[in-house]
DNA sequence: CATCTAATTAGAAATATATCGAATTTAATC
DNA sequence: GATTAAATTCGATATATTTCTAATTAGATG
């Protein structure tokens, strides 16, 4: 539990036009359009939106034909209601470590990013190197399938030694392959640094 | 900008630095220059934090000497993730009066406190009167022991009738008196408008 | 009332965000 | 493969936000 998805989540909650969108998926699922319609906005503006509830996993999308609805995350708003409401249970050094983590991780990955996304180099601290990865991988999408060219030009976005850190994904959980496809693991199966 | 408390509420919490400084809090009351310090930030940008976190309502203020403390409204951020875990039980007409509900609140507190968080008056009506003392027992400490001119001394620091607000504590069950001393109750134990 | 300390306001720069119209992509279907 | 309906990306613009320094205010105390 990070502190970053605390903020992040209360960020997203913290728009009107979201705030709306979430109300209206609590009652059932719903397309794009049907969302901008209701809203009075256009489809860009709620993919925009929409992406962002999706980045915390607010909402989540399931295609019919042409069509693609989205779905509320019922079971993040609970378990962020019970992260709100134990944020005092904690003792303050707990919660201030959090924070401390939070930022660090913050700065590892500024560190070692360029502005524009590109890795500079693999860090050689496992932790460093850890966080450096997750952040990568958030790039994946969850439960599709990747043959090894696909995982090669995705990582060469980022640097030149796909090899190495394709490798590196497997090793830490990040993925798995099987006959030479790859996906993405539960988040829960990933390494972690102690 | 009229915005939904609601969302003011979350778009507070959507920022790193706030929720430091509600994580500082959590800890106990402080000043503005020890927050700065301890964040490494200049007073200015505490002031600018602090109001934000003060028109929420998660934050008051009190004054000692040259020097206000800044105490968190715990009960607030209880009372937002109530409303965040039940925000899917309900649905339509009833969610909107949860959120109806929540915006009253907000209205009575700023209706019947001073900016400076003094109490105007008395309400009469049981359901303002038991939000306006729910929210002046915040200042009290769970599980201190307070003696009766304690008592008065804090209340006077919201209104100068200390003495029927204290029966007024007691009647409503959000403290108990044993042998002159007083204490706070468990929150389940207070008295609840229908 | 002069002085001190803490807090706030004012103003500015850098960054982020919400929204739109136009262009492009995606996936189903003919 | 061409067509179509939906969603997304792109680029632009207007508005908000965070943070700073410098100046000002508020309140306590000698």
């Amino acid at each position: 539990m990070q502190l970053n998805r605390l903020v992040e989540f209360y960020k997203t909650m913290g728009d009107p036009t979201r705030v709306r969108i979430v109300s209206l998926l609590a009652k059932g699922p719903l397309h794009g359009q049907a969302i901008a319609g209701k809203l009075g906005l256009t489809a860009p503006t709620i993919t925009h939106h929409l992406k962002k509830l999706r980045e915390v996993h607010l909402v989540y999308e399931r295609r019919d034909k042409n069509t693609i609805y989205f779905y509320l995350n019922s079971s993040l708003i609970k378990q962020q209601a019970e992260v709100l409401s134990q944020l005092l249970e904690k003792r303050g050094e707990e919660l201030e470590n959090m924070v401390e983590d939070s930022l660090e991780r913050q700065k590892i990955i500024e560190n070692f990013y360029t502005k524009d996304g590109k890795l500079k180099n693999i860090p050689s601290q496992r932790k460093k190197k850890l966080i450096v990865f997750e952040h990568m991988v958030q790039g994946l999408k969850k439960g599709k399938k990747y043959d090894e060219k696909e995982i090669n030009e995705f990582i060469k976005q980022f640097h030149e030694d796909y090899a190495t850190i394709r490798r590196e994904f497997i090793i830490n959980h990040y993925m798995y392959r099987e006959n030479g496809i790859y996906e993405l693991n539960p988040e829960e199966m990933w390494a972690k640094p102690e």
